[in-house]
DNA sequence: TCAAGAACGTA
DNA sequence: CGTACGTTCTTGAA
């Protein structure tokens, strides 16, 4: 153990630690909003904050290599050729980390011509001489000949940075059987791959360590290398010279000339201001309290700048709170506790001062005019409580911001849900929680004021991050979109439970007789639903050849099985089938059913924060995947049906919307007359590419040219392509390029987005939606691909999104200021629902068809189909 | 009780 | 080796 009299000199190989944390954080997580990688300098600040508080260094320093270029070089220019190139992602870490460590106060110390760990070489043998104890932080073991009774080393193990292993000579003997100045003698002769040295050929550590216990030391072995025997005598003997030069460049310098000595090198104060500001450009937030805790926690006590206050909540009556609030200028932040659907209590907030009180009928009196009065009020997560408010005839006004939105505006990929995780990732504070796991909570939870108050100061901070662009679409799409859905919510859809019960007893009828006759043909009972158990009679009971591998086994999807039943019919697989397809439909007959509610309506929830694209998403159920495809299937669809009170249901869709995106983004003069010209889409692309007049095209290459298409959209590829049309490769490339030597601007477009991409980190919509991806940069091919595709995809469905939401919102507001009683009741993607009341049919089907056709000024129409009937199958014209 | 994986429904 | 979602079921670990 370390006498606590000595002083602690810590030096640390920035570079390769650096390094290694680039590769073991992923870059996802760690990207600010202009792209700047940060996982190498987290990664590496991290670890050092901990090793601080750990270790409490009384001096510091950081060492950091040059350049690849150093004296080994020139004296063996082959020295590390090997590597492959630095990431220029690393590379580009590295000058910020180093501005980090300098707003830290810890010296950086870099030496033309000579390596980080020479420096931590000099740097540890003098101040092992001048009397400190010394740590060695390196991911580098030549670093292991510093190690001395003074000279501790802390290696990265192999699970990564966080861990590191402690070396003192004791370690080193056990581990590599030599003392700690003899471990280069090892690497001289085993050699090391990566830096390009090469040993003698079937010398591993053992032979090594037996040679150098047998002679004693590396000189007198290659002295006497005559006498070992055998094809390793000979190897040694031949390679004596690579042994030499090994020796010669894995010896550290400990004589560097250095500006500083270790006694310069004392830790000092930081610089909490510059802290601060670039840990904010790089977006840091957790690690700004780890590292004033343990490096600066008392400089930083001093700096007010550092400490925002928080106001006292006041209980005050609710006429107080209105007067209060309908009295402010400024933003005002508003945070309505729900339970079970209600308002339970009150909090407003300005940056100064917080008020609050219990919801009350007199409560709901005294505020409904400053809440529905345009004064700007600031919410996170608004829709259920605007919801709430609803149900008590309040409708919220001035809604300004949402800072759940804005947070996933900024961030899609990676939505913070909570305003915990706002308050952690934009403030870098803790929003006060109260401990679930106690009974009676020892932490209290935030106050809804308080709340309100972080709310107001995430708003503050996201509205700096959020590009002008980005701010339109929370304003102009997304806040209008919220009012619109609380609405749609609200109102639920009408589903009948007779219709359901008697399609779910008819099917488990079927399921059941299905899946005896299923057993009967294998000849024994098992879980039809259990991928294992069906494997095994597939493949095991009845020799069916093995599909395509999946993590856990071979795949029984339903893909797999039909193309198993197309090379070795067996009845069993048509039954499987089909007993798939009964109880699937029965199971999502069964949650619709059990999601009516006492008015006859089933409430889905869309996630307005769903999707990376710019989507919604609906759960709890999800009103956007009720089948369709099949005829039977659509008898669900018949279950909904126009409620009490009104007359119809009228349905509203999108036709082929993305592909006119696609005309409209690529400007394609072939794909734009296509749609300008009346004719059926895929009717007339089939016409342009195999050469044919439009009346011509046979359903085969109709189908083929629709794949295609579609497929474009998604990136699809000449194997995924053949793989869908069930045609040979060579056909689909040909398909490709029939394609694209027709509408070549298509393939220009999709290309020019993507490098497009590639250079500003993000896509982009055609209202300004953007969705970042750094993985478009990643070295790694896979990712690197996937990223391609979904920068590919993300505009023309995002754009798509914007487009349905601007329609909708429309929709919604203009049927509210026409006074009708008809109201929107889904949106699924490019379709909507809407409940049409008593004698306002034309009127709605007017407002429906302006509103979707004129959501965007496109370069084609948009087309839109509207269906009526009394239920959702028969509208679906 | 929970998480992961497979499967499958939609645009 | 085609984008974007949510739900249900089974399974195996906790």
């Amino acid at each position: 153990m370390t006498d606590s009299a000595k002083p602690t000199l810590m030096v640390v190989d920035g570079h390769s630690l650096a390094y290694r944390a680039f590769f073991a954080l992923p870059v996802d997580n760690f990207t600010t909003k202009d792209n700047q990688h940060t996982n190498a300098i987290y990664g590496f600040l991290s670890m050092l904050v901990n090793l601080i508080k750990a270790e409490q260094p009384t001096h510091l320093a950081i060492a950091f290599d040059t350049s690849r270029h150093s004296f080994r070089t020139d004296e063996y220019p082959e020295y590390k050729a090997t590597r492959s190139e630095t990431p220029q992602e690393f590379k580009g870490q590295i000058p910020l980390l180093q501005d980090c460590l300098a707003a830290m106060s810890i010296p950086v110390l870099t030496q033309e011509g000579i390596e980080a760990d020479d420096i931590l070489a000099t740097l540890s043998t003098q101040g092992a001489a001048q009397g400190y104890d010394v740590l060695v932080v390196s991911g580098d073991r030549d670093t292991i000949q510093l190690v001395t009774d003074d000279v501790t080393l802390l290696y990265p193990s192999v699970q990564g940075v966080s861990q590191l292993k402690r070396y003192d000579p004791a370690t080193v003997q056990e581990r590599y059987g030599v003392r700690p100045e003899q471990y280069p003698d090892i690497a001289a002769l085993v050699g090391e791959t990566s830096d390009n040295l090469p040993g003698v050929p079937k010398v591993g550590e053992k032979t090594a360590v037996k040679w150098l216990t047998q002679f004693g030391s590396l000189d007198e072995l290659l002295e006497r290398a005559g006498e070992i025997k055998g094809v390793v005598g000979g190897n040694l003997r031949d390679h004596i010279e690579d042994v030499r030069r090994n020796r010669k460049l894995n010896r550290l310098l400990t004589d560097v000339e250095l500006p500083v000595a270790p006694a310069d090198l004392a830790v000092a104060p930081i610089d909490a201001e510059a802290v601060r500001d670039i840990f904010a450009r790089l977006e840091f937030r957790t690690l700004l309290p780890r590292v004033f805790e343990a490096v600066g926690a008392g400089e930083v006590a001093d700096d007010p700048a550092s400490v925002v206050e928080m106001p006292t909540p006041a209980q005050v009556s609710a006429p107080d709170l209105a007067t209060w609030a309908a009295a402010q200028d400024g933003d005002v932040a508003l945070r309505v506790v729900v339970q079970s659907g209600a308002p339970a209590r009150v909090g407003v907030a300005t940056g100064s001062e917080l008020r609050e009180l219990d919801w009350s009928e007199e409560a709901a009196a005294a505020l409904r005019t400053w809440l529905e009065s345009d004064a700007p009020k600031v919410l996170h997560d608004a829709k259920p409580q605007v919801k709430a408010l609803l149900r008590q005839g309040i409708r919220l006004g001035g809604l300004a911001y949402d800072t759940s939105l804005a947070g996933w505006l900024l961030r899609p990929s990676f939505p913070d849900k909570t305003l915990s995780d706002l308050v952690q990732r934009y403030l870098g504070e803790k929003l006060p929680e109260a401990d679930p796991s106690q009974l009676v909570p020892e932490t209290e939870g935030a106050t809804p004021s308080q709340e309100a108050w972080f709310i107001l100061r995430v708003a503050e901070a996201l509205r700096n991050d959020l590009p002008e662009p980005v701010d339109a679409v929370l304003r102009d799409i997304e806040l209008p979109t919220l009012r619109t859905l609380a609405d749609m919510e609200l109102a639920g859809v009408a589903v009948s439970h007779e219709v359901l019960s008697t399609f779910s007893a008819e099917l488990a009828t079927r399921a059941d007789a299905l899946a005896q006759e299923a057993f009967a043909v294998v000849g024994r009972e098992f879980n039809l639903g259990s991928p294992k158990q069906l494997q095994e009679v597939l493949f095991e009971d009845l020799q069916l050849p093995k599909t395509r591998k999946t993590k856990t086994g071979y795949s029984t999807d339903a893909a797999v099985l039909a193309d198993l039943q197309e090379s070795h019919p067996h009845p069993f697989l048509s039954l499987l089938l089909q007993h798939r397809e009964a109880t699937k439909l029965r199971q999502i007959i069964e949650s619709l059913d059990t999601a009516i509610r006492e008015d006859h309506r089933v409430h889905t929830t869309y996630v307005q924060t769903g999707s990376q694209t710019g989507r919604l998403s609906s759960t709890d159920p999800n009103l956007q995947n009720i089948p369709v495809r099949t005829e039977e299937s659509r008898r669900i669809r018949s279950a909904f049906e126009v409620g009490e009170g009104y007359e119809t249901l009228l349905t509203a869709d999108y036709s082929q919307i993305e592909m006119r995106i696609m005309a409209h983004l690529s400007g394609d003069e072939g794909l734009i007359e296509a749609f300008n010209s009346g004719e059926d889409l895929h009717r007339f692309v089939g016409a342009r590419v195999f050469g044919v007049d439009p009346s011509e095209v046979t359903p085969a290459m109709r189908t083929k040219v629709k794949a295609m298409s579609y497929g474009l959209v998604y990136g699809l590829s000449a194997f995924g392509l053949s793989k869908q049309l069930r045609i040979e490769q060579s056909e689909a490339k040909q398909l490709m390029v029939e394609y694209f030597a027709r509408f070549g601007a298509v393939r220009d477009y999709l290309r020019a987005s993507v490098m497009k991409a590639k250079e500003v980190g993000y896509t982009e919509t055609i209202f300004g939606r953007r969705r970042p991806f750094p993985d478009l940069a990643s070295p790694n091919r896979v990712l690197r691909e996937n990223a391609e595709r979904a920068a590919l995809n993300a505009p023309i469905q995002g754009s798509a999104a914007d487009i349905m939401k601007i329609a909708l919102f429309h929709i919604h507001d203009d049927l509210h200021a026409a006074k009708l009683e008809s109201r929107v009741l889904l949106q699924i993607h490019d379709e909507l629902v809407v409940e049409v009341a008593a004698g306002e049919w034309d009127a709605v089907e007017q407002i429906v068809r302006t509103r979707m056709g004129d959501a965007a000024q496109l370069s084609v129409p948009l087309d839109v189909q509207v269906g009526r009937g009394r239920d959702w199958n028969e509208a679906a014209h």
